[in-house]
DNA sequence: AGTGAAACCGCACTTTG
DNA sequence: CAAAGTGCGGTTTCACT
């Protein structure tokens, strides 16, 4: 929440933990140009920040069976804060969730969804249509994933 | 490439690592309930065999000031290889550009763009349409990131 | 189970604005 | 003067053998 003003040291340590995060605080400081000491010191503020919020790994998509992307564009019926509410819940309980935004525009929603295969995706987008009352699901499959989660220019 | 076969143990693996790839060989050993050294060997193999292919940090759009999004979707005009490539190459030479999918339906590409706000955003999409001749850009602009980059269910 | 390396953190000094 | 960087230390923890 603390809109702290990043200068472009700090950017720097960004793009570099985003290329990877497994380097060592020598390395890291190296590249950024700075002391071990001073390097770590601003590492530990960005993650006390919460600018950093956590570490993860990237995976192989096809390696792990999920290579199936399917972009889903949803226009509700409903509109009451409690029916929004339920909606929400049903779609974050769903695990082949992975970006749900509210969005402006001809549809309400847009739903980033992984699947093993085409019965896999239909299993989730059956669920998705039982469980809320919908007006409209237009579903873009992906035939090519060109560049998937990039690094956040910082 | 190598379609390894993952054992629920490795899954479970990648769940933690997805969580959270700054704990310990200790501390991921003993969640995933293996020795030390098996689970170090398990990891190693994982890295090796291009499962996990790399390490990140997670940042707070909003702290990094780029909490606007925008889900372009794009119909070309074009359809030549050389054309394709280029228009390629032009989308992924702007870093604001996270996901850029190659989708089926009525229309060709989906875009996820990233932007401090929406001069820079607009800044991008005149970068994008001067660039490349298109038959039709519908831009999404994300009102509320209900989930964003969540884990891959392992 | 052991070992070398790395993370972690305090401290005194220097630099910059 | 205040804020941030440097260099050096020691202890603890970890990765890897």
């Amino acid at each position: 929440m603390t809109t702290r003003q990043l200068d472009n040291i700090d950017k720097s340590i960004l793009r570099a933990l985003q290329q990877d995060a497994s380097l060592s605080q020598r390395e890291l400081a190296d590249k950024v140009g700075l002391s071990q000491n001073s390097c770590w010191r601003r590492l530990t503020r960005l993650r006390e920040d919460g600018v950093i919020t956590g570490q993860t790994v990237r995976l192989d998509m096809q390696a792990v069976g999920l290579d199936l992307t399917v972009f889903a564009m949803v226009r509700t019926r409903h509109h009451s804060a409690e029916w929004l509410e339920r909606f929400r819940k049903s779609v974050l309980a769903i695990d082949n969730v992975i970006d749900f935004f509210r969005i402006a525009g001809d549809y309400d929603y847009m739903i980033k969804i992984v699947a093993r295969d085409m019965n896999d995706f239909d299993r989730v987008y059956q669920r998705l249509i039982k469980e809320n009352e919908l007006e409209a699901v237009t579903s873009y499959i992906a035939m090519e994933a060109i560049a998937d989660s990039r690094n956040v220019p910082a």
